[in-house]
DNA sequence: ACTTTATGGTCTATAAAAAGCTCATTTTTA
DNA sequence: TAAAAATGAGCTTTTTATAGACCATAAAGT
């Protein structure tokens, strides 16, 4: 990645991040505490709370974990539930995809 | 980040990695075409939808903007519900935070 | 059936992120 | 108001992810 993010990747980070800073201080955790439990270091923890979208996802789903903002795992989630409409779908989906490729016809 | 992941990130990761690469084929979208306009490397995409978590927060939200996969923008979204009921209860939070220290008082 | 394209995997060089300090500042508690 | 603790930020070194090439295989079009 050496480009430019959109603006919906800088919101999505930004606002996760902001949601995991709230929800640290909400708790009474200090940032190093959080760090240790996550085992990261308190510098990413800091980066991930700005929102910096460098960051692993594994580091910021730990860090989401303890301080208690659950993506993913509620079935009320718009991904949970985006996932079991499409679950069924994928059955019947063709393993690789392919443009039809519309050949010219100029023996007419 | 030189540690074992928790079975909700790992999950986490599986999760919306597949979630892509539905919305993915479903589109009828190569993975070299979705990885040129992210900006980024086929391999890459690859790992994203594998669910592997060393991969960069920033790459798998462009990608699942790409195909349609909206974790944040919509209202209806648990994080964007999340944060609408704590944003107010912000700035009532301390700006750090410390654990009161139990003096012990043995002078009785 | 044959051709073309997509995909999956491996490898290496390079670029970048993270750890692990340090220090200054702010905030909280005593 | 003094002391203790948390935070923010900068720095260097180590670790790691990524790009980009390659090849083999599988799948879709013709």
């Amino acid at each position: 990645m050496t480009r430019p993010y959109s603006r919906y990747s800088r919101d999505a980070g930004a606002l996760l991040g902001g949601l995991i800073r709230a929800a640290r201080t909400e708790r009474g955790l200090s940032a190093q505490e959080v760090a240790e439990r996550a085992g990261i270091s308190r510098g990413l923890l800091q980066r991930i709370e700005k929102g910096k979208l460098t960051c692993a996802m594994g580091a910021v789903f730990e860090v989401a974990a303890i301080v208690g903002v659950r993506l993913f795992d509620a079935d009320e989630t718009a991904l949970a539930r985006h996932l079991n409409q499409t679950r069924d779908k994928l059955a019947l989906l063709p393993k690789s995809v392919r443009k039809k490729r519309t050949t010219v016809r100029d023996d007419f």
